[in-house]
DNA sequence: ACCTGAACACCGTTCAAGT
DNA sequence: ACCTGAACACCGTTCAAGT
């Protein structure tokens, strides 16, 4: 009763790497990173623990498939041969800051899993791919040779980092409720850093009223184009 | 037979929250990350698992206090009063960053767990902290008050993250041997980088080499330099 | 108030046994 | 070759019982 080749099975469809990271992916994102168990992986896959050893190593390379097929989907780098952008080397960087902005945002455990990933060395193939897609940028705007590297990492860690840090202000701000949380929590944030010591913390009592109504996307950008500047700014001049 | 308050009692030695801080840096820098255990430490301590509990409220709290005890002593604050540094605010920045960036080199546990906590938005003390001394030396450059932030965040999440990698490569390097290590792990990254696809990674390939044979350190603050550069070319000019 | 240490409710991971 | 699921060796955390 064999039906053939097409209409393959459907309901017990075959264990892969693949159907296995979706589906972390899909738990990691519904109960968040202490929410990714083998147990309950095994459950939602209908298998069980163990099976799940045949596809992939340990949990940390299971982790480090999801942080990858995040970034992935989040930045494409063109293929080789592609046609050039239409806009600046510019505007591809913040095509890129903003294509990892979001999908921090989306995924709330991204954030802290790339950044200790890449504090650890384990960038697994996001880091190369951001490095990367960021670099050509840079080759692009002209920086001399020399600098790239040093140029092409200044701009990924504030990248990562600064859409980290709201990703935070984000899951942050959904902890206090759905409405109007956004502005809450700023606000929140912003009186948090204003009961600081006077004494020890005058600057960041300073700039606390910055973070109140400022529109974090926008606040993100500006650092994107700062870096920017430093990279323009320490190039030689063009002739 | 008591002897009175002096020459209070030394083997066993109140269990305290500083103590037990203490224990716990030494046991992470000996052990890593995954040899920090309650067990562990309470055996460290002469004491039970369930006595540390009254003093720490998990382990989390004990983890970010062991970052801010270290963070705390890379990074000094100047004391509010405290007679300019000698030296440019530039000059300042350079300190605090190879403060940072020694730490985390002598600590392999610290900037996968600041990186972490920070893209949790969970700084502790320790966040503010780099936050406020970067961002006073920010205000001395002339930087316009409406950058402060932004400008701050960014020199911060650049140093962080590259301090990370850096301690990142040391770390791997230690792996592969104790001697002549920094150049063959360097060596032997490069060459990983060197083995990427061409077609995909054109511009890491291209940048592998200036891995090779350079001083970290020189690399680490020539990319402070570039954040720096970019503040004084988004400065209003002095007038 | 502080400490003890057994006990609880989990983990990641392994492995004999099945198909 | 792949899957099963019980079992192992751990965890963090709690809590009755002690001092």
């Amino acid at each position: 009763m064999t039906t053939g080749p097409r209409r393959s099975q459907r309901r017990t469809e075959a264990l892969s790497r693949e159907r296995i990271v979706e589906a972390s992916v899909e738990l990691l994102d519904a109960t968040g990173e202490s929410g990714l168990t083998f147990r309950a992986l095994a459950q939602r896959l209908t298998t069980g623990p163990g099976a799940l050893y045949h596809h992939v190593a340990h949990k940390d390379e299971l982790l480090g498939a999801a942080v990858d097929a995040v970034v992935t989907a989040a930045v494409t780098v063109d293929p080789p041969g592609a046609a050039p952008l239409k806009g600046s080397p510019q505007d591809a960087v913040r095509a890129v800051a903003t294509g990892l902005f979001d999908a921090t945002e989306a995924h709330p455990w991204l954030a802290p899993q790339l950044a200790a990933r890449l504090a650890r060395g384990h960038g697994g193939t996001a880091a190369p791919r951001i490095f990367e897609s960021l670099g050509r940028q840079v080759r692009a705007m002209g920086a001399p040779r020399e600098s790239w590297f040093t140029v092409t990492s200044a701009l990924m860690h504030y990248i990562l980092g600064a859409a980290g840090q709201n990703a935070a202000n984000a899951a942050n701000a959904r902890t206090l409720g759905p409405d109007a949380s956004r502005a809450r929590f700023l606000d929140a944030a912003s009186t948090a850093w204003e009961g600081l010591d006077p004494d020890d913390y005058p600057f960041t009592r300073a700039v606390a009223d910055q973070m109140r109504g400022h529109d974090d996307r926008e606040q993100f950008l500006a650092g994107v184009d700062l870096v920017l500047a430093g990279i323009a700014a320490s190039r030689p001049a063009a002739g």
